[in-house]
DNA sequence: CTGAAAGCGCTAACAA
DNA sequence: TTGTTAGCGCTTTCAG
C-alpha cells in the first residue's frame, strides 16, 4: 500500500491530504526503522538540491567568518544546507568553484570573491542560478549586492579628522580591482574636497593586497618619497596595522607624529597599542541580509538591487589632533 | 544508441573502456549542448552524494578558519565538497545537525564541536558515517582524532618559565567539558611537578568559555582570593587576553610584575602590548590531515586513531624573569 | 482518502 | 567496444 501513503504522511505540505491517524501511523513506523528519505532520490524527482553554494576568497580574512556564520545560519534555518568553497583569492578557482557547483545543481549561490571584472561573475549575472553578492561587487552588472555603507563610514571618518585638524590626509589602500577599494576611495576623495576643499586632494597609493604586508610596504614607501600626511587613512585594519608598524620602525609615534585609521574593526584591533580608530560595521548581519535576500529570489522575489548596511565610526587612540599643521 | 555509452565516455574511471575518438565526439556533444551530469540521478545510482559534513563549534573563533581551510581544499581536491555547519557552541545544535548531515546521505563527517562527553559523538562512534575528530576529542572513543600535540607545547612553555625563574604559576583556563582544557592542565601538572618537585602544585581555575570576558574575570577573582603567582598560563589565547586586561585594570604590569602566556598563536596576538608568549602549531596542517584522515577512512584504510602535530613555544614579550620569587 | 504506476537521469550488468 | 535493460527511492499523477 505504502509509498505513495508514506511520502504524504512525512511530507504534510504534499498535495493530497491524509487522516491524522494513517500520518500518524506512518510517522511511528518510519521513526521506528529509521527510515530517512533520501534527498538523491528526492532531488531527483523534485529537481530541488536543497543546497546553495557560499564562495568566499579567502576564510582566514577575519572579516568573512562571522559574514559566512550569518549566511549559514539563515540558509539552515530555512532548511537549506551551505557548500563552502574557498577560492584563495584566484580567479581562476573562482570559475572552476562556480563550475562545479552549478555542475552539483545548487539553487542558488552567495559570492564574497568578486573583483570589479570578474568573467565568471558577469556569466552568472543574466544566467539562471540565482545569485547574490557580499561584500565585494562588480562593475556595471544588475546582480543583488550585500555590503556596508563604506561610503558613509568613511565621510564619519573623514569628517572626524578634519575635526581634530588635519588637512594632510593620505590613503593608503588595496587593489583597484576590488570595488570596496574604490568605494572608500571615492569616499574619502569626496568628502575631502568637500570638507577642506578641491586643492586638498589626498595622495593615493594602491596595493597588491589588503594585508599587513602591504601596508608596512606602501607606508614605507610613502614615508621614502616624502610624503606629508599628518593622517593616514588606510584601506582596511590589515593594511592600518602595517603601517603601524612602519610608522614605529621609522621612529614614528602614532597618533603624536601621525594618526592612522582602518576599516572593519577585526577583531582586536582594539587591543592594539595604540587601539585602532577603525569604521565598523556588523558582518554578521551582512550575511544573514545575503542570505535573506537569496532566499527572497529562490521565493520569486525580485529583490532590491543594492542593499547597504550601516557603519560607525569608532573613534579609538590611532587618531589624535596632529601636532602640527604643516 | 548512447545513454550508456556516453555516460562511460564522460567518466573514464566506469567500467567498460571505449574509444577515444568516440568518446571525444561524445565530450564535444556534451560541451556544445551545455550539459553537465545530474548529480541527484547519479547520487541515487552510486549511493554516493560527494559530499561530507564539516561541523564546527563557532567559525568565528579564530583557530576554525584555518582549519576549515585546510579540510575545504582536501577534500575538495579528492571531489568531494564541503557541507558546513556551525554549532553555536550548543549541544543541541550539534545533534540535530549531525542528523540532518546523517539524512543528507554526507558521505563523512569531520567535527570539530566534540566535547568530552557528547552524546552526539559518541553515537556516532561505532556508527557506519564515517567520522573524524579534529582539536576537540571525546573520553574514551575510539574515533579518528587530529590534533596539535599541546601536552608538549605546555610542556615547552612551562620549562621556559621555570627557567625564567617561576615557581608560583597560575592556569586560568576553560570548561572542564574540553578534552583540550584537560590535555593542556594536565600536562601542565606534570610539567610542574616534574620540573619543580609535587609540592609546586599550580592554582587551576576553570572559566565557563574561552573568551576574553572569561579570562578577564578567572583573573580578577584569582586576583581577590589573594592568589600569588608570578605567571599564569592561560588556556588559550583569548583568556589571556582578558588576563591581561584584568591585569592592566588591577594596576599590575606584564611582565615586570607577572607574566602571561597563551594557546594557539591567534592572529595579532603578536601585536599586543605585550605580544604574547604562546603555544603555537599550524591549523590549516590540522585541516588537512584531519581531511586526508577521512579520505582514508573513505578509501576502507583503518586509520591511526589519534595523530597529534607538533606544536611550537613562541616566546615574546609577556613572559620575563619575575621580579621577585614569591 | 489511499492504492497503483510511471518516471525523474543516471550507471551497472549483461547481451550483442 | 557499444547497445540494451533494469532499477536506485522518491513524488506525483490518476484510479479506485
Amino acid at each position: 500500500m505504502h509509498p505513495g501513503t508514506a511520502s504524504r504522511a512525512l511530507n504534510p505540505a504534499l498535495p493530497g491530504r491524509i487522516t491524522e491517524k494513517t500520518a500518524r501511523k506512518v510517522r511511528e513506523a518510519a521513526r521506528a526503522l529509521g527510515y530517512l528519505p533520501d534527498p538523491a532520490a528526492r532531488s531527483l524527482r523534485t529537481r530541488r538540491s536543497g543546497v546553495v553554494g557560499v564562495v568566499v576568497p579567502d576564510l582566514t580574512n577575519p572579516v568573512l567568518p562571522p559574514i559566512v556564520r550569518g549566511i549559514e545560519e539563515t540558509l539552515w534555518g530555512a532548511g537549506l544546507a551551505c557548500l563552502l568553497a574557498d577560492t584563495d583569492n584566484d580567479e581562476e578557482r573562482e570559475a572552476a568553484v562556480v563550475a562545479e557547483l552549478q555542475a552539483r545543481r545548487c539553487e542558488g549561490i552567495i559570492l564574497a570573491t568578486a573583483t570589479r571584472a570578474s568573467a565568471t561573475v558577469k556569466r552568472l549575472d543574466g544566467g539562471d542560478l540565482p545569485a547574490v553578492l557580499v561584500t565585494r561587487d562588480i562593475d556595471g552588472g544588475s546582480l543583488p549586492f550585500v555590503g556596508a555603507d563604506d561610503a558613509s563610514g568613511v565621510r564619519a571618518l573623514v569628517q572626524h579628522l578634519v575635526e581634530l585638524g588635519h588637512v594632510r590626509i593620505a590613503h593608503l589602500t588595496g587593489p583597484a580591482s576590488l570595488s570596496t577599494t574604490i568605494t572608500r576611495e571615492m569616499a574619502l576623495r569626496a568628502a575631502i574636497a568637500d570638507l577642506l576643499g578641491p586643492d586638498r586632494e589626498p595622495t593615493v597609493r594602491h596595493g597588491a593586497s589588503f594585508t599587513i604586508a602591504a601596508g608596512r610596504q606602501l607606508t614605507r614607501r610613502f614615508l621614502g618619497d616624502h610624503g606629508a600626511a599628518t593622517a593616514i587613512v588606510a584601506g582596511n585594519d590589515m593594511v592600518a596595522i602595517g603601517c603601524l608598524e612602519a610608522l614605529t620602525a621609522a621612529g614614528l609615534r602614532c597618533p603624536e607624529d601621525i594618526s592612522v585609521a582602518g576599516h572593519n574593526d577585526m577583531p582586536l584591533v582594539d587591543k592594539l597599542q595604540p587601539p585602532l580608530t577603525t569604521v565598523a560595521f556588523s558582518q554578521h548581519s551582512l550575511g544573514v541580509r545575503a542570505a535573506q535576500v537569496l532566499l527572497g529570489r529562490l521565493a520569486g522575489e525580485d529583490p532590491a538591487e543594492r542593499q547597504l548596511l550601516p557603519t560607525e565610526l569608532v573613534v579609538r587612540g590611532s587618531t589624535a589632533t596632529p601636532r602640527a599643521t604643516l
